[in-house]
DNA sequence: ACACGGTTGTAGCGCTTGCTACACGAGCCG
DNA sequence: CGGCTCGTGTAGCAAGCGCTACAACCGTGT
């Protein structure tokens, strides 16, 4: 019945790197199919339907995020200025950028009303809020990372519209 | 030939409407039409092709919009935090909050390659960009502005998400 | 009265979407 | 050996997509 665990994380790479490279919107089952090297009859047999499917798809690319943002993490705490700059540049890298295209698709699908997404996105926010916390060294930790996230998904946003220039300006002169 | 302009401006009331209530993704050209009460034939005589008339459509939403944020301008300048404060609650506002959503799909869609959307997007960033300086008192209000930005630009991503308590907390004590 | 050009409806094209019906081979169990 | 379930390919469905060919309208100028 509900066997085919391991089958699925087969694929589920193939998957992520798809939806990394080209989007969500990009990922209907065919092309989705094609870059797992299999058809989207298999697709569908794999998972109940499309949106368990971009559901598996999603909270592996999650993973994935954290695994990579483990790999970023300063060796120590650090105060607020020096971490935002350190993790501003981070998410510049063209390995992260990809993750925040992706997490920029996902809210905006979740502010259209898609509750699958809206939910996936608040895990995926949540985690991230949390790692950014355990890498500051504040004595307001929940107030500081929250800053913190609010100005680097701000800074997402922007660059997304060519506004690059703005977010370096108002990362150079803050607090 | 390209005479009318008139017969577009009567329509893109109503399409803009569709737009913010349903988003750029509902908006093919067929309920767009319903909602204009005319044709997708009609659509794509008044409009090349659907990508002139989906920027005609944002165009004329930022041109709304930039008429909303003047009248929910301050009376006078203020200082960062207090201008702050005021916008974060004026972007909450479900009239504004439709903007905001259309913006997110626009930053979205620009984040995947749409050089249609990045343009305006920027277009509409910078203006934003402008509006909030020209409400500034500081003595650094480029700095200070392009901060406002990219700090009410993450609330709008996180609340996307459903995490606008971080922005609560974020705003709370900011500085 | 008539032709004509701007405007509109009807119908449909070729394509993609998510999804499914059906058949067939392979391996296991009696 | 016979059947039976699991896995997979083929083919196709209905719906929606952007877009277009064609014909018919209608007001105006002659």
């Amino acid at each position: 019945m509900t066997i085919p665990e391991d089958k699925r994380a087969l694929i589920l790479d193939k998957l992520a790197d798809h939806v990394l490279a080209n989007g969500l919107s990009a990922s209907s089952l065919r092309p989705l199919a094609k870059a797992a090297g299999t058809s989207d009859r298999m697709l569908l047999y794999y998972f109940a339907d499309k949106g368990e499917l971009i559901a598996a798809v999603l909270q592996h690319i999650a993973h994935r995020m954290v695994t990579l943002m483990e790999g970023a993490a300063a060796p120590e705490p650090l105060p607020y200025e020096a971490l935002l700059a350190r993790l501003s540049v981070a998410l510049s890298d063209p390995g992260f950028a990809a993750y925040m295209r992706v997490f920029l698709e996902v809210a905006s699908g979740a502010a259209n009303g898609d509750a699958t997404l809206a939910r996936i996105g608040e895990s995926i926010g949540r985690g991230f809020l949390d790692w950014g916390k355990a890498q500051l060294k504040s004595d307001r930790p929940d107030e500081d990372a929250a800053r913190l996230m609010v100005t680097l998904e701000g800074t997402v946003f922007l660059r997304a519209i060519g506004m690059g220039d703005v977010c370096e300006r108002a990362l150079r002169l803050k607090g």
